[in-house]
DNA sequence: AATCGGTTTTA
DNA sequence: AAAACCGAT
């Protein structure tokens, strides 16, 4: 019998980025990590992702992958049932991802992590999604907000800061799975009509890109933002929302750097923007406690 | 310390 | 109208 090879397993799920990516970093603490996605309609039910989300999705993942030299593993399937062939097939020393809020996806992660410490196998998760966890923004009564206001105010802005964002660590450590041969191009994401070409040219998915749409809306968005915001076709509008939904900007990223950017725009049109952030953590914050 | 009633707020 | 808040018990 051959001796497997020691490895951790970092989890990507909607966090498709390489700077401010608490998980990732930690795991390239240990050595060998192994970078993986899963497709999951088998827990997602109801939540299954729809024809636009997959293309977004194959196009960020696209993108991820070449940044890690190809060395992300695809799956498609029930994550616990990939994971024990994972198990059995390396000498697994824990698995690293963070965390979602969804109801089905904290269901399904409980029940793996309760399997990975029933089986000796470490599991760390982290937050790296919200500024303010679903948990930690709670009433004096400990029961959780029904309205915006309050919840922002005085749940959120009276509490601890958000997380100072943290750089893209080193990837040295990242390896790939030499026999897995499902690739990207396996999960099928991508409609065998091309009915999605018509927004291939207005959307580009990707860290990279995230980044330059919000340096875009820096330079000519955030000024008027409280009032031009209501116009869909004007400038102020940020269009970050679906590179925020797959975590390929974090919304530290983005708070912080208003912070650093703070004397360039009126106090007015600082606080809406990130009021609108409060309102992104507000319905996770929902769906979480009243779901 | 949890409950009650009256007042203010709500994007 | 429903939620949050405040002061009193």
């Amino acid at each position: 019998m051959t001796t497997k090879k020691d490895i951790s397993i970092f989890w990507f799920r909607q966090d498709l980025r390489l700077s401010d990516n608490p998980g990732l970093t930690k795991s390239l603490e240990s050595k060998n990590v192994l970078p993986v996605y899963i497709l999951d309609d088998i827990n997602s039910g109801e939540n299954k992702m729809g024809g636009a989300s997959r293309w977004w999705l194959h196009r960020s993942l696209e993108n991820l992958n070449k940044q890690l030299d190809n060395k992300i593993s695809f799956y498609s399937g029930d994550p616990l049932e990939i994971f024990k062939n994972l198990i059995a097939k390396f000498n697994l020393k824990g698995i690293y991802w963070n965390r979602c809020y969804e109801p089905w996806r904290i269901k399904r992660d409980t029940n793996i992590k309760k399997y990975l410490i029933d089986h000796g196998i470490e599991a760390y998760s982290y937050n790296s999604n919200l500024l303010w966890e679903p948990n930690q923004i709670l009433k004096v009564d400990q029961t959780p907000y029904k309205v915006f206001t309050p919840y922002y105010k005085k749940g959120c802005l009276n509490h601890d800061s958000p997380r100072i964002p943290i750089a893209k660590p080193n990837l040295e450590k990242i390896i790939e799975d030499e026999g897995n041969r499902n690739d990207l191009e396996n999960l099928n994401l991508l409609d065998k009509k091309k009915w999605y070409s018509e927004f291939e040219n207005l959307w580009q998915p990707g860290e990279n890109h995230a980044h330059n749409k919000f340096s875009i809306f820096l330079e000519n968005g955030l000024n008027g933002y409280k009032y031009g915001r209501n116009f869909p076709s004007k400038e102020n509008v940020s269009q970050l929302s679906p590179h925020l939904h797959f975590g390929e900007i974090s919304p530290n990223q983005i708070w912080y750097k208003l912070e650093e950017k703070s004397d360039d725009y009126s106090e007015k049109d600082l606080y809406h923007f990130k009021s609108e952030l409060g309102w992104r953590e507000f319905s996770y914050y929902l769906n979480f406690h009243f779901p």
